[in-house]
DNA sequence: GGTTCGATCCTCT
DNA sequence: GAGGATCGAACCT
């Protein structure tokens, strides 16, 4: 049985790598029109704080990114390079800046929505990116500040499958080369030998 | 008001 | 492995 109800905002609340590691294995659920599309999460990263350099509220709050300064369990949505949506979730305590970007997923459902979306019919090039996936389930800025412990549009659900602990794999984060030793922390997530992660290698990896 | 450049992806070589 | 697409946030003057 797929479990499809929302987690509870003190699933998020924690510690961003504790909540990291638990998200890995989750239902990512989009529901747009008639469909309802959804994914495993099979990689996420890790932005914690200010003294985080390849955070973006390492410069303090800003109009853009005061909603990682927010409560927790609701959406970060940015454009990055002018044509891609990035999907972070909000973590930890309000005032303290955090959240975890979703980069990779497992489609688990109407794959014929996605497929469409991407013009792409392998399946294990729909979700595998952080832009892809926002691409693939059609989330833009429009769902930025939405409430994911709500099942309205988009949320995040327990699903039925369980990662142990030993499944769990980390590296250093995707493409913050520019922030300095911040970009060695072994900050992301996967899951071990699963096919539906990203391509990008990381610049260190354990 | 102007400039810079990015938590990416795709299409070439 | 390199380069282009494309735009707004953030940081200048």
């Amino acid at each position: 049985m797929t479990n499809t109800t929302p987690l509870a905002q003190s699933f998020f609340s924690r510690d961003t790598h504790a909540v990291a590691r638990d998200l890995l294995g989750k239902l990512l659920i989009r529901k747009v029109d008639q469909h309802v599309i959804s994914g495993r999460i099979t990689e996420v990263e890790c932005y914690v704080g200010v003294d985080d350099a390849a955070c973006h509220a390492a410069h303090g709050k800003t109009e853009r990114n005061q909603i990682m300064f927010g409560p927790a369990g609701h959406a970060y949505i940015y454009l990055i390079y002018g044509m891609y949506n990035c999907l972070n979730i909000v973590t930890e305590a309000v005032d303290f800046p955090a959240a975890i970007l979703i980069r990779s997923l497992e489609p688990t459902n109407d794959l014929a929505f996605m497929m469409q979306r991407r013009g792409q019919s392998k399946i294990n090039n729909l979700t595998t990116g952080p832009g892809k996936l926002c691409q693939a389930m059609a989330i833009d800025r429009s769902l930025n500040e939405n409430d994911l412990t709500k099942a309205t549009n988009l949320w995040i659900a327990n699903g039925s499958q369980r990662i142990r602990q030993s499944e769990i794999m980390r590296t250093a984060r995707i493409g913050v080369d520019y922030a300095g030793s911040s970009a060695k922390l072994p900050w992301r997530y996967l899951i071990n030998n699963n096919q539906f992660v990203s391509a990008a290698l990381p610049s260190y990896s354990k």
